[in-house]
DNA sequence: AATGCGGGGGT
DNA sequence: ACCCCAGCATT
């Protein structure tokens, strides 16, 4: 983007950013930035580790809860994985839960987070996005973090991309990089880098929508080429998604007479890697119906079939239950758990799973075919 | 450069 | 049914 346009834009998304900030628990408004004050790192940190692929409105109560729990980074360091997990337990990509504990230790243990760009890259689940809105927003960077948001708004302002046979995914997203970095380049002497951040995100969650951008109330609509074109909903391009297969396999939930239920810990990497979940078989192609090979020696009931839809494929499971005796022992790695503790502290597979096994009426009718 | 990785809400 | 979300790590 060109010096002189890119400053005319800088300059009216923060002028927009002031009088339209949206109030988040982990932001410092404006008003504040403006008189030099600026978020804790670590809490710049902690939101945006649960902002990757997240909506605000399923992160801020997990916010919530971890800002009061763990108040610092240090306090964050010595916590255990298994209230860590705990806490993080329904966020999803459960990766992130591991690199933040991973992460806050090592941050507490050097004294702080690094101001730099690239250092911060380097920490566990630190990517360059993430790294740019730490630097930008808690240390004034001028560095341009491109999520989704700031992707489709400067990608549209530019258009970039757009052209029918054009360049290549990787040459298109360098450049719409290029274009957001100009942004902060021009952005005028003293101002707040993380305010443009955060305004350019309001603006895309706000105005520059996916489907039907508002482009009569867009502050920059004038300097917008997407917007002259009359298709900004053409911008960004997207590559081609791949369709999502359907999977299959079984849970079982082992019950003891007191109520507690069994649960194994998974292997730390892949699928809900490190989670407490309840015992499954591997899932595969097709659908099944008879009591699985490999369940432990029980008296099993079928129960009903929850469905539950990963990324990369969809997965339903058929519930099993067993009602045992409280000495029994089914597997040598898991525990028994509390229902009301096991609940809280279960993936949402987890939580579809033990619900669908303890509720009143599974029974003879919940055994439907599939 | 592609793939694996959650879950929920909007349309 | 599809889209998208304050992406990252691994291969």
């Amino acid at each position: 983007m060109e010096a002189a346009s890119a400053s005319r834009v800088s300059a009216l998304v923060l002028d927009w950013y002031r009088r339209n900030a949206r109030v988040f628990p982990w932001r410092m408004g404006p008003e504040e930035t403006r008189v030099g004050l600026r978020q804790d790192p670590y809490l710049v940190w902690l939101s945006e580790i649960m902002l990757q692929q997240t909506t605000t409105a399923h992160a801020e109560p997990y916010f919530q809860r971890f800002r009061s729990r763990w108040p610092t980074v240090h306090a964050l360091g010595r916590a255990s994985w298994e209230d860590v997990s705990s806490a993080w337990a329904g966020l999803g990509y459960y990766s992130r839960a591991r690199n933040l504990a991973a992460c806050a230790r090592i941050v507490s243990e050097v004294g702080g987070f690094p101001e730099d760009f690239h250092a911060l890259r380097d920490l566990p689940g630190i990517g360059p996005y993430t790294a740019a809105a730490i630097a930008a927003i808690a240390f004034g960077r001028r560095v341009a973090p491109v999520d989704g948001n700031i992707e489709r708004v400067v990608s549209r302002l530019a258009a970039i991309g757009g052209e029918p046979d054009g360049p290549g995914l990787r040459l298109v997203r360098r450049r719409v990089e290029s274009a957001a970095q100009s942004l902060f380049d021009n952005l005028e002497e003293g101002a707040p880098s993380g305010d443009l951040a955060q305004g350019l995100m309001d603006l895309g969650a706000r105005i520059c929508s996916p489907r039907r951008p508002a482009c009569s109330v867009c502050p920059v609509a004038a300097e917008c080429v997407a917007q002259a074109q009359g298709r900004p909903e053409a911008y960004p391009v997207k590559a081609p998604r791949s369709l999502r297969p359907n999977r299959y396999g079984a849970a079982f939930v082992p019950v003891r007479p007191d109520g507690a239920v069994f649960v194994v810990r998974r292997p730390p990497k892949g699928l809900l890697g490190g989670m407490t979940m309840p015992l499954t078989t591997p899932w595969g192609d097709a659908p099944f119906f008879e009591l699985p090979e490999g369940a432990p020696a029980a008296a099993w009931r079928r129960m009903g079939e929850v469905s539950h839809v990963f990324t990369h494929f969809a997965l339903s499971l058929q519930v099993w239950r067993a009602d045992v005796g409280q000495g029994d022992v089914l597997v040598e790695e898991g525990r028994w758990v509390p229902q009301e503790e096991a609940i809280v502290m279960l993936p949402s597979l987890g939580r579809k799973i033990l619900r669908n096994a303890l509720s009143a009426d599974a029974s003879p009718k919940a055994r439907g075919s599939l």
